[in-house]
DNA sequence: CGCCTGGTTGAGAATCATCAACATCTGTGG
DNA sequence: CCACAGATGTTGATGATTCTCAACCAGGCG
């Protein structure tokens, strides 16, 4: 009951105490920003990078219609990015884990369209956009990059609609266990064993469902041996089944 | 009965037949790709576009899976685009109109990550991305006009994932009759009569809902007097409840 | 300890999908 | 120009999924 798996948690895979780290050491580095650059093009990368303190659980990266001047890099822990619709609802775009690039929905603009939060102890680096468009324009291969990061956004985001618009509350479930089997696994982490950082209330928020139903399905799965929830740790059982489920 | 309404059609706004047309002259270049540009920066991009033959409805621009090339604008016509689910269904991610640009999701992985297919007859001017990169690193408003573009498609991907998560399928349609409302009134046309290009099979599918569901609500909001609903065509009586219906 | 947030479970209600029948529109060939 | 066929759209009846409301439980923190 009161035992941790302390050792799946996504946001121990970097030491969040040394956030001095630099690009070229980063142990994520091969999946983030400057994958495409020759070691001497990542120094001059590498120095335009600020490296913020750790964020606390709910501190925010960014906000909502404040002025764009960077994008972010998750180092450690994760964030959400999420907007205040209309009437005044709040609606989950995306969850980032370390590695995972954030805040290029701002580029348009020049204002951030979604507020950015952590949803636990994380740390950041931001990459001052500005300077980076500098860059950009004498390392074509950091250009290229970047556009590719921007359509990749462009690519989940239409998954996420397909995944809305056409599947059950099951298979929206079952294909965002997917998705975060598949990102813990990137960083070396286990595909089927891992701790999810948001509440069942942002898991609902994000796929368009109630809390409750969330909540249901995660019973049911469990209930079919499938998975083995335990709070917000998660071990995925049968991950065929559950590949089978999403419709893969 | 028998009469049309074809002053309101999105298709007739440039002529057709006269496809070589260059961007100076080009009435949608507010709205179109060249925006940010100086008039001799314009030429310069204007000589790397390739101007189409009108497609058919039904033609392809581009097919999913297909090697990426160019990005493409819409001169004339509308456009969808969509992809082949795993499960053989197709989910269509967007409806595009003259001035607007398609294709940057290809940009991640070299191909299209998506199909698009002319909606009714249609024209598009081809701009080969390679060549679009070199000069967007010799001029910047370019480059920043093309990232603006593409966070664009973010942002409105992610308007549909709001939409699709939150809403009621009343706001759904009425949301997307606001948003061809607008475009329509950007291309100096109607804001409140215009002609739907698309299938009520189309909509459904973009919208996340059955045929005939959509067929109801344009029913019912006839009925209400919101709405005059006849075939493809439509006139907003009462745009401002629309609005209200949107949740705006 | 008790409060508060977050999570689970149940019962009933609402929305939307499904299935089915029918109407209308489009375009093709006579 | 008409007739027909296939595609597209509309409407109705029924049913499933998911939401809503409500009660209850568990864990974390002052």
């Amino acid at each position: 009951m009161g035992t941790r798996r302390a050792e799946s948690t996504l946001d121990n895979i970097v030491c969040t105490h040394d956030f001095r780290i630099n690009c070229s050491d980063c142990r994520l580095n091969s999946i983030c920003l400057p994958i495409a650059l020759e070691a001497h093009d990542i120094d001059r990368l590498d120095n335009i990078i600020q490296r913020s303190k750790p964020l606390r659980k709910g501190e925010h990266v960014y906000r909502e219609s404040e002025p764009f001047t960077s994008v972010f890099a998750v180092r450690s822990g994760s964030v959400k990015a999420y907007k205040i619709t209309g009437d005044g609802k709040e609606q989950i775009t995306g969850f980032y884990f370390p590695g995972e690039l954030l805040g290029v929905d701002g580029i348009a603009y020049y204002r951030h369209s979604v507020s950015a939060k952590a949803l636990e102890t994380a740390a950041v680096c931001e990459i001052p956009f500005k300077r980076l468009e500098e860059l950009s324009t004498t390392l074509p291969s950091l250009q290229r990059h970047f556009f590719k990061l921007m359509s990749q956004e462009i690519t989940q985001d239409q998954q996420l609609i397909t995944l809305l618009s056409k599947n059950s509350a099951e298979q929206r479930i079952a294909s965002l266990l997917l998705s975060i089997s598949a990102r813990s696994a990137r960083l070396k982490l286990s595909a089927t064993s891992f701790r999810l950082p948001m509440s069942r209330t942002d898991i609902g928020n994000y796929l368009g469902l109630t809390v409750e139903t969330v909540s249901r399905i995660f019973s049911r799965l469990q209930k079919a041996g499938l998975l083995d929830v335990e709070n917000k740790e998660i071990r995925m059982l049968e991950i065929d089944k559950v590949r089978k489920m999403a419709g893969i």
